[in-house]
DNA sequence: CAGTGTACTAAGCGCGCGCTTAGCGCGATG
DNA sequence: CATCGCGCTAAGCGCGCGCTTAGTACACTG
């Protein structure tokens, strides 16, 4: 039996409720409520409400950024790089569906401070796919006129599916990400084996 | 020098302050300042603040299910259907992405019975696409094992294109339009002709 | 068993929200 | 030129928000 901490609780509460209701429509007594507390103890652990949402984002973005670095540096291979990275990052988003929804839709709540922060992970998270794109076109393993466009259309297959994503329906995480990453080899005329 | 109804001006106000902030982030100040009259003239022309997003998001979910319908209806060739469905949805997205905003994003504001009722105009887009790509594959034009699926992620593509789209940015509705068409053809295996 | 630090709560402040009410200015009508 | 009604506004109500302050319960120490 080991005692969750009371800081982790109340951003495990407030994960929930971003989630559920969005920033803006989210109470502080909501959320300690949910971490079975009064509303006062949110700024015994928390600074803020919008810190809170901070912490939850800048864990996620360094999360997924990371990710998507270790996936790029498994291989040399331009189409079995590509497709650790789409099954990687559409799985996270999966299983971590709730904590997504809230790393890819609150970002404009954020401080001006924390979103210019935030949008550096994402230029970096784009870059990789961007890299791992332009490698596979330049030895001619994938058929590409725009690499940028190209990388975002593949991400934002990965992030919208935190849109409708419904944890208990029948998608298990490993489907939808075998899907995205068969997708995404499709889409950027990888030469299959 | 048309005279632009003061209902109507609200309702743009609506969109851009909604675009900009989201729903719970916007006063009822913020759009009738924005419309240039006082914050009482928004209750003369409509009845809440939620009535203004429900017919915002109404609306834009009978335009965008109207155009693939006519995609859909316009020719009988499962590759130029498909494609013609992305262009055009892919279109939208560009040109009305503020608007589009609001619609994709802002669902969970609406009222539980505006909700059901926009839920119901997104299952019929879900089954146009669903329709097209398994025609595709029933003629053998197309090379598909998940149809539901490979339909999400096509509309995922159209509709995440409003988080990151800038009207001023170096990419044109068609431009975006076009390469999401191409990239629709080759994630279902299109033969190409 | 008094003293202390830690983890929390009870109570509530001030503000800005969505929305209402009462009434004004003014062109159209007789 | 009195009357009416339409389109709008000035003023403000009551509520619930984010957050603060002052204090309490209690495990731990000597």
């Amino acid at each position: 039996m080991t005692e969750v901490p009371a800081r982790e609780r109340l951003m495990d509460a407030a994960v929930e409720a971003f989630a559920e209701r969005g920033f803006h429509a989210t109470t502080t007594r909501d959320i300690s409520t949910r971490a079975g507390m009064s509303p006062a103890a949110l700024y015994v652990h928390h600074a803020s409400k919008e810190q809170l949402l901070y912490e939850i984002s800048s864990a996620g973005h360094l999360n997924t950024r990371h990710m998507l670095a270790d996936a790029y540096a498994s291989t040399a291979d331009p189409v079995a790089r590509l497709a650790t990275m789409q099954f990687e990052f559409t799985k996270w988003h999966a299983v971590h569906s709730k904590r997504a929804r809230v790393v890819q839709y609150e970002i404009s709540a954020l401080t001006p401070e924390h979103r210019r922060e935030v949008a550096g992970h994402r230029r970096d998270i784009e870059r990789i796919y961007q890299d791992a794109i332009r490698e596979g076109a330049d030895k001619g393993v994938f058929e590409i006129e725009d690499v940028p466009g190209t990388a975002l259309a593949l991400i934002s297959m990965a992030i919208d599916l935190v849109r409708w994503y419904q944890p208990d329906g029948p998608r298990t995480p490993d489907s939808v990400a075998q899907l995205y990453a068969d997708l995404a080899l499709r889409a950027v005329g990888a030469r299959t084996a």
